[in-house]
DNA sequence: AATGAATGAGGATTCATTCAT
DNA sequence: TATGAATGAATCCTCATTCAT
C-alpha cells in the first residue's frame, strides 16, 4: 500500500537522521557525554522518538556502529573486488585506510566502541558478531584475494597485520586529533605509508 | 618536627592511595563511569578526603595522568642514560614498549585521557605540558643518543615514529583486550616488533 | 486543539502547584533551607518536575517572587482605578496594607528576596524589573490620582513614603512573628496605622 | 599567674577576632551561606578553633547576636542615663537609631536573627533573654525616663512605638542597601526622622 | 588552644526512560 | 510514529563537625 510505503519511508528517514546525529554526538562527547537529547534534536525530533527506533541509549550506540561497520566493510569488499591483481588490491587496501585518515570519524567512533565493548562485556557479544562480518568477508578469499597463495607463516602474519592496521589507525588518528601539530595530517599518512609497506610489502611477506 | 612529618606521611599516603585506586577505576569504567564514591573506598578512605586532595573529579583525573606520565617518562630516560651504545638504547626503548605491553594499563589510561583532552579542550593545556616534559626529554638529545648523527630527513622521520610509537601500542593494546583470540599478546609483541623493526631498524634509517 | 489545550493546562496546574509549594517551603524554611524534593512532593510531583519547569532553584525562587509581585501590583492598582476621590484611594491603599498584616507570607517572602538580592548581585537585575513594573504603573499617575496635585517637596515625601511603606510593613511583621506577644496583630495594625497617618494624612502632607 | 592571663588574653582576643569575622561573613552572606571556614581564616584562624571557643555554627550566630545585642543595649542605656530631661532623651534615642542607619551591619544582623528564629523554634528562647535584657533595661525606668509619667494609653503607644522602631529601621535598611537609587541615606534618615517623630512627639503622645 | 585531614550526611542537578496523548 | 511532561535513580560536590596530633 502507498500509505504502507510512506509510513516505511518516514520511518527509514527519522532513522538515518537518528543515527547522523548520534555518530555526530557520540563522536565529539563520547558515549557518556552524549544525551540523547541532543541527538533527537539535532536529528531534527523529540527525545520520545529515539525510542520508537531504539530500545535504548546503549541500543542506539550499537546500533549506530552495526551500520556504519557494515557499510565501511561493504565499501572496502567492493572496491576489493574490482581488483584483478595483487598490486590493485594493495593499492585499494591502502585508499581504504587512508580514507579513514580523512574523515576521522570511523576510527575515533571504533575507539569509543571497543572501550565500551571492554567495560559493558554483555554487549561485546553483539559488537563482536559484527566484526566476526568483517572477517568473514576477508577469510572467505579477501585474504587470499589480496596476496595470492601464502605460506602458513605469512598467512599468520598477514592476518595479524590485517586485524593491527585498524586500531593503528585509530591510535594515530586520535593522537593527531590532540596534538595536529606534532602529528600532522601528512605526517599520519607518511608514517602509517611506512607501516603499511613494513607489515604487506612483497619483502616483508617473504620470509628471510 | 615529628608531629609535621607524621601529617605530612599521612597525607602522602593518602594520596597514593588514592592515585592508586583511581588509576583502577577510571582505567577499568572510563572517566564516566567512575564513581569518586567507589575510589574513596577502594583507597581506605571517604568520599570527602578526595576532596581535601583534590579540587574535583576531573582534577584527579588530570592529576593521576601528570604523576603517571611523569614516572612513565623518567624510566624511560633513566634507563636510556644507562645506554653507552645505539644498540642499547634501540634495546631500551623496545624494553620500554614491551613492558607497557605487559601493562596494559597505562596504554589504555592514555585512550582515555586523550579522549577526555579532545572533548575538553580547557583541560587540554594542562595535560599538554606533562607530555612537553616528554619532548624535552627526548628532544634534549635522547634523540641523538637513540641513533646517532641522522640526516634532516631522517630526523623527521625518527620525530614522527616516536610520536606515533605510543598511541600504535594503545590502539594495538585496546584490539588485543577486545578480542585476545584474534589478536594475543604473542601476536601484540609479534607484530608490534615487526613495526619497531621497520621504524627504527638501521635499513629503515638508511635512505634506499 | 483539544490535545494541546489539555498538556498546556496541565502544565500551568504543575506550574500553579509548584510556585504554591514553593511559596510555603521558601516562606517557611528560607531559601537557603528550602529543599526542592519537599517543594516538588508538597505539589504532588516528583523533583525532576521541577526542573521542566524551571532551570534552578534559584530561577523557581526568582519566578516565585516576580509572580507574586505582579499579582500583589495588579491586585492594587485595580483597586486603586475603583477609587474616584482622594478618600478613597487612601482607604484602598490602607486596605492593601492591611491585608499583607493579615497574609504575612508575602512580606516575609520579600524580606528573604531582598537579602537574597543583597548576596546575589547578578539576580538583582531581574527582581528590579519587576520591581520597576510596581513604580512605573505608580508614576504613571497613581501618585496624583492618589493624593491629587502636589507641590515638588510634597512629592518627594510622598515617594519616599510609598517606597517605605512596604519595608516596614515587612519589619514589623517579621518582628509579630518573632515575638506574637510583644507585637499582636492587633497591635502592629495600630501602629501602623498611626505612621500610615502620618506619612499620608492631609496635616502631614501640608507643610506647617 | 601570668602564663594563665596570657592563656586567657589569647583565648579573648580568638573569640573577639572570630565574633569580628563572623559578624562580617554572616552579614554579607547569611546564616546559611556563611561558611565557618571563611570565617576561621578572616579571623587568622582555621576551622578547628572555631570549635575550641563554640560548640557549632547555631551557637556561634547566637553568641554574636547576644553580644552585639548587649553592646548596642548597654551604648543605648549609658547615653540615656547622661540625659537629665526628656528633650534630651529624645535626642539620644534619636541620635542611636541614626547611628543604626550608618553602620547598617546591625539591624541586618537582627533580620537574619529573627528570621532564623522563626525557623529554629528551640533556638528563640536564648535570642529572647537577650532582648528580655533590653526590655528590662529599658522597663526598670528608661521608658519613664524618657518620657516622664505617662497614662496607661500613651504607656501602651510608646511602648508598641519602643518595639517597632528596631524592626522598622531594619525594613528600611535592607530597602535601601537593596535600592540604594530609590532610599538614599539621606531619604532614609528623612522618612525615618518623620516617623520617629510621628511616633514620639508631644503631640502623638498627647491623645486627641 | 590550634591545626587540618578526614568524615559523611545532605542536596542540587542531570538525564535515560516511561507514558499519556 | 512522535511528543514532551514527568519520573527517579544516580552522583558530584559542599561543608559542618570530629579527632588525632
Amino acid at each position: 500500500m502507498e500509505t504502507q510505503s510512506r509510513q516505511q519511508l518516514r520511518t527509514r528517514e527519522t532513522q538515518a537522521r537518528l543515527l547522523d546525529a548520534a555518530e555526530k554526538v557520540f563522536v565529539r562527547d563520547g558515549y557518556g557525554g552524549a544525551q540523547l537529547d541532543e541527538i533527537a534534536t539535532m536529528a531534527g525530533r523529540s527525545k520520545g522518538a529515539v525510542y520508537t527506533h531504539f530500545k535504548s541509549k546503549e541500543d542506539l550506540f550499537l546500533a549506530l556502529f552495526e551500520h556504519r561497520t557494515r557499510s565501511y566493510i561493504e565499501r572496502l569488499v567492493n572496491s576489493l573486488r574490482r581488483c584483478s591483481n595483487r598490486e590493485q588490491s594493495l593499492e585499494a587496501f591502502r585508499d581504504f585506510y587512508v580514507g579513514l585518515v580523512r574523515d576521522r570519524v570511523w576510527p575515533i567512533l571504533t575507539l569509543e566502541f571497543k572501550l565500551y565493548a571492554l567495560r559493558h562485556p554483555e554487549s561485546k557479544e553483539r559488537l563482536r558478531k559484527v566484526f566476526e562480518l568483517s572477517k568473514t568477508s576477508k577469510d572467505g578469499g579477501t585474504d587470499e584475494q589480496l596476496f595470492g597463495k601464502l605460506t602458513r607463516l605469512e598467512k599468520t602474519d598477514n592476518d595479524l597485520a590485517l586485524i593491527a592496521l585498524g586500531p593503528i589507525v585509530s591510535g594515530l588518528i586520535l593522537e593527531s586529533q590532540f596534538e595536529p601539530e606534532a602529528l600532522s595530517e601528512k605526517g599520519l599518512r607518511r608514517i602509517l605509508g611506512r607501516i603499511f609497506d613494513a607489515l604487506f610489502s612483497a619483502k616483508a611477506l617473504k620470509p628471510h
